[in-house]
DNA sequence: CGAAAATTTGACATGACTCAACTGGAGTGG
DNA sequence: CCACTCCAGTTGAGTCATGTCAAATTTTCG
């Protein structure tokens, strides 16, 4: 079995934790596979390009964030292997993106384009359950986070950070994940200073 | 045509401004509607039961809104006349809701029951991509206040929400107002003065 | 090794919260 | 119709959380 077969059967098993594939369904999905591959700091996608894949990290570590007015990053997202990552409002909407992702190490992606998708949930509906659950827990993890800036305090949402992300920790700039608590990396220097 | 054809009208006009309902598809999705009314202050959803509605308002005005631990509240939506209302998270997980979703005035409601909607889904696409794209949109909105709440001040927050909610403002207590900004009452009532 | 990037540190500024007191209007019951 | 209560809104003093800026330090990586 050669490498892509590997990764195809990743994503496979992947899937399979949320819904089953039929031998028919693994082999429409498997033919639509593209396999793309970033360089660290590489972007995937920045402002006024347009979604047009679905994708799935095989390897690596990737993030999405957006430029304000005073051109402070902003991260919306953060994903190493396994996870799904997107500008998901270009990629539903078919509108051009605000966003920049982009890799934070080498990254091997999974792609799905929308067009081919779209043909498979035609035929094949455990494939148009699957995104349809992905794109569900998209929206509860969004409001989760409204709900969490609203309720706690930094250090708070650091600590469920560190839980929901514990894997992903290590691997980011301290900054970048600053960025995604909505404070200051000299912020949260002292937070973890303060709580040490 | 009595007054609830009417009411049935209001849908009607509101979903055919996304896609296009035929005759049949109009009187499917009419064959489902349950009517509700509400007291002021009364509760269409309290934390622990579980959403199986969609609720499209005809006439009144309602939000949702969460307790955190310290018994604060904190308002995630607000609708008037022709918007939905919900805790979609759990109409769509099927798990129980931690939401209040609250009439703050004598309030009719058209509902869609989950059941049958999800059996009319399969004989009239439109209607299935007509909650597609409402989805989709929750999803935009939620989003786009994550965004709000980590590039702007409250100031900016009020602003804009004037924009968006202008016919609301009116007609809900300022203190709701500042506890969907994520501010206490009596820092709301000092940025008006202040800009005033 | 050396340069650039990331992190830490500290002084100071400010946005937002807390708490308590006060004001004013909207019911409500007598 | 008045008196009363209650709740929303306002005001102000003091405090705390977080931001800003600039400099020092550490880490990363070519």
């Amino acid at each position: 079995m050669d490498n892509s077969q590997q990764h195809i059967q990743l994503l496979i098993k992947h899937i399979n934790q949320d819904v089953t594939l039929d031998e028919y369904a693994t082999d429409k999905l498997s033919s639509i596979i593209v396999f793309k591959e970033l360089g660290k700091k590489e972007y995937l996608i920045k402002p006024g390009e347009t979604a047009n894949t679905m994708n799935f990290i095989v390897q690596g570590c990737m993030r999405s964030y957006y430029l304000d007015e005073n051109a402070q990053e902003h991260t919306l997202q953060l994903g190493i292997e396994e996870w799904w990552i997107n500008d998901l409002y270009s990629y539903l909407s078919r509108k051009k993106s605000r966003m920049y992702v982009q890799a934070l190490e080498k990254t091997l992606l999974i792609q799905l384009p929308r067009i081919e998708l779209e043909k498979l949930y035609i035929g094949v509906p455990e494939i148009s359950n699957f995104f349809r659950l992905k794109i569900q827990s998209a929206y509860v993890a969004v409001q989760e986070r409204v709900i969490d800036s609203m309720s706690d305090d930094a250090y708070q949402r650091y600590e469920s950070f560190r839980k929901t992300y514990r894997d992903i920790e290590q691997r980011v700039p301290q900054y970048i994940i600053a960025s995604y608590l909505g404070v200051t990396p000299e912020f949260l220097s002292y937070l973890r200073k303060k709580h040490s």
